[in-house]
RNA sequence: GGCCCCAUGGUCAAGCGGUCAAGACAUCGCCCUUUCACGGCGGUAACGCGGGUUCGAUUCCCGCUGGGGUCACCA
């Protein structure tokens, strides 16, 4: 039975790089027929952000990672949270003095500092001389203390990662690190080794910034003759090529790409893709696809760097999948940000858009027009392919006009009629129309299409002031 | 700096000793077209460098270079 977990530390919001580790996680479970476990990891207190936690489930929720075990849905194992846990872990820890894997210290941060400036890259064991006794002395007196892994001075401990292959480290290169710190809290060190355990946790996912660590967590699953689980480390996702996504830099959270207008099935397609790909190299993949298509032999070996550009194409496409109703249902949150679009059609504006939108904040720009019509560039007339001009727009508009007024409800036909009569080319008549209605060159349908979304009334306003500036 | 990891087009990536080195995004061109977009077709573009091993290396080994990670009472 496979058991995988997502163990992020609530510091703030869930961003696109942890997502894809739940991901991952997330899929090795589902497609094991295994289970899938949110932990909580907020063992250091400072860093901790109330809210975070929430944001952790939402996101987790809403982006269809849905997990068996959790702080907010139980679980045999349970808590899930480890603050929650903190009396079990210091019990372990004593446990492991005993069996000579740990000791106590006591040494003072001045004399860490003093070992530092001195040249020494790591702890110097001074702690694990002290007697039983004195150790029990010093604690009666009521000394701060922390417990730290006593690691071997020589030899090398080795696994095996399911994507990296065999990582060796010398002892000699491990630290003592500090197990329980002197406010009684676990380090992560020990906290995710002893959950991981009690949580019958098999198979490990996380990040590489773990992968030269492990063989330490290793040696304490070995100390409390513990099995060790299976690793699979993954490499980061990239900002550039040498800076990692992180969330200091804004826009990286799952939440604000959402809010940017991005479907969440577009987003987790998109990171999926970022470090791992099917054998038959698809694309486009559902959640439940994925499922079916995760594999450990897909999952790169290399650090990827995103590229919103593709993620937007993922989406367009996702985007064209909706219906036009559904289309109008999201995007109407983001016309309500526009002022100017009070009074319009807005299901047309949706039917226009729906084929030409690839994330919902597009349509600003895509309505921009109906915005900024005074004063716009007159050269847009000119035209190489139809061979227009403003002087050629300036003789037509009168007509154009008059046929506005006229024959609004079967403007195609009229101006196609007039086009006919007058001996232009239909082109001609139509670029001409479109911009003087809307000054802009691009736009999100064809003159008839704009005359339709604009109305009859604003279109000979916008006709006529257009003609009195030629 | 020590240790660990990585290295195919601008980007994501197939490839796992013999390929004209896939595909996708982006980009460019053409077609379609009532503009734009969509769609269709096509083009440009890659194995970091140097040694081995081999009949033959993108693929295996070593070194270099480049990049990342890690060396906390943070996770």
């Amino acid at each position: 039975m496979v058991r995988t977990r997502f163990a992020p530390s609530p510091t703030g919001y869930l961003h696109i790089g942890g997502l894809r580790t739940a991901l991952y996680a997330y899929l090795f479970a589902k497609k094991n027929n295994g289970t899938f476990i949110l932990r909580i990891e907020d063992t250091d207190l400072e860093r901790k952000v109330e809210s975070a936690n929430e944001i952790i489930y939402r996101t987790l929720k809403n982006s269809g990672l849905v997990y068996d075990e959790g702080p907010d849905v139980g679980g045999n194992y349970g808590p899930y949270i480890q603050s929650e846990r903190k009396n079990a872990y210091l019990k372990f820890a004593e446990e492991l003095v005993e069996r000579g894997g740990a000791y106590y210290c006591f040494c003072t941060k001045e004399r860490l500092e003093e070992l530092h400036e001195g040249g020494a890259l790591k702890y110097d064991k001074h702690c694990l001389s002290l007697s039983k006794d004195e150790v029990q002395r010093r604690i009666k007196n009521g000394e701060k203390y922390v417990i730290r892994q006593n690691i071997p001075l020589s030899g090398s401990t080795s696994y095996t990662d399911l994507v990296f292959g065999e990582i060796v480290v010398d002892n000699k290169d491990l630290e003592d690190n500090i197990l329980i710190k002197s406010d009684g809290m676990p380090t992560y060190n020990f906290a995710n080794v002893i959950d991981d355990h009690l949580m019958d946790i098999n198979y490990v996912i996380r990040g590489t910034e773990y992968l030269s660590s492990t063989p330490k967590y290793n040696l304490l699953y070995d100390g409390f003759g513990w099995q060790r689980p299976n690793y699979i480390h993954l490499q980061p996702i990239m900002k550039d090529a040498t800076r990692k996504l992180s969330k200091r830099h804004g826009d990286a959270s799952y939440e604000d790409f959402i809010k940017k207008g991005y479907l969440k099935e577009a987003i987790m397609n998109y990171i999926a893709l970022l470090g791992w790909s099917p054998k038959d190299n698809r694309e486009k993949l559902s959640l439940e696809e994925m499922k079916e298509l995760f594999s450990l032999e897909g999952l790169s070996k290399s650090a990827s760097i995103f590229d919103e550009n593709k993620m937007r194409w993922l989406n367009s496409l996702y985007i064209k999948e909706l219906t036009v109703d559904a289309f109008h249902i999201f995007a109407l949150p983001f016309y309500k940000e526009l002022d100017y679009l009070k009074g319009y059609n807005l299901e047309l504006l949706s039917a226009l858009l729906h084929s030409r939108t690839e994330v919902f904040s597009d349509v600003a720009q895509l309505t921009a027009f109906l915005n900024e019509f005074d004063g716009f560039d007159l050269n847009h007339f000119k035209n190489d392919k139809w061979k227009t001009d403003p002087d050629l727009a300036k003789k037509m508009i009168p007509s154009l006009i008059d046929i506005a007024a006229n024959n609004f409800g079967d403007l195609h036909a009229a101006l196609a009629a007039y086009a006919e009569s007058a001996g232009y080319k239909k082109g001609q008549v139509l670029w001409i129309f479109r911009i003087a209605l809307t000054g802009s060159p691009v736009t999100p349908g064809g003159a008839t299409e704009m005359a339709e979304l604009i109305g009859k009334e604003k279109t000979l306003e916008r006709l006529e002031a257009v003609y009195k500036r030629l």
